[in-house]
DNA sequence: TTGCGTGCAAAGGTTTTGCATGGCA
DNA sequence: TGCCATGCAAAACCTTTGCACGCAA
């Protein structure tokens, strides 16, 4: 499944352009301005196609951004173990966390067995602040 | 801050029906047509304009359907407890379950304490199948 | 009476699609 | 060679906005 598809130089440029910055996540906007900068010119349409696909594959995931409510898109990397875990997200400076934590696992769990939910990991993300934005109230 | 504005039979109307189905999601263009076909027409840049104030007030919430991607909108009463539980919303029927749970409020203050990420439990949901949902496909 | 709400139509922005061309396997 | 990817332009779609009128307070 993953990478499926042709092996083209934009696919392979657009990965390497979003793994190189996975701490951030750009509308379609603001990632054909990025790329723009770099020298990189590649029509919206092909970004809606390419980004499709590398969410098809699991390289990449697509969220809201928090504040603007638009389609935004992050690296995920290879990550099949994604599905394993929970995710946090930050709402201010959108760096996503993967939870390796086990009583989060415990309450997936917990969930499943006793409240008769099952928790898809992969769909499900914790929003909030992380500690460098938290922090900035108060360090 | 909740029900600001004016209380017009619109906005009344709107949210006794939303209420009444409060199980269900509606994307805009669904509520329309629900609406008109109990006799309630209602244009759409009416609801945009009535549902961006419901979700303001806290009494309706904004979500984007699992499949689709397209923002729904479904009824969350009167609840500024949402704030401090966590919510299980399904893939499927787009049932919301209030995560009334100790685990699950344990979960966020360890992720507070030791993952230094503070939760925004009103704006987090857990996307899954619900108990009738997930025994539909496999049993 | 004052100001917000509503309805209609038009505009704005995002995303999808058609089609001809080019590139990968 | 055959099929998929790309670029460009146009279309479709969702959402917002402007304006005149109506209604709540």
């Amino acid at each position: 499944m993953r990478n499926s598809g042709y092996n083209t130089s934009g696919k392979r440029r657009l990965i390497a352009f979003l793994a190189k910055n996975e701490h951030k996540e750009f509308s379609v906007q603001s990632l054909y301005e990025a790329l723009l900068a770099e020298g990189l010119k590649t029509p919206k349409s092909s970004l809606y196609r390419l980004l499709e696909k590398l969410c098809e594959s699991g390289a990449v995931r697509k969220f809201r951004d928090a504040e603007t409510d638009l389609a935004v898109f992050q690296y995920v990397g290879d990550d099949a173990e994604c599905a394993r875990h929970l995710h946090l997200k930050c709402k201010v400076c959108g760096r996503l966390i993967h939870l390796h934590c086990d009583l989060a696992g415990e309450l997936v769990s917990h969930i499943s067995a006793e409240h008769g939910f099952r928790i898809d990991s992969k769909g499900s993300v914790l929003y909030g602040l992380c500690r460098s934005c938290a922090g900035e109230g108060e360090i």
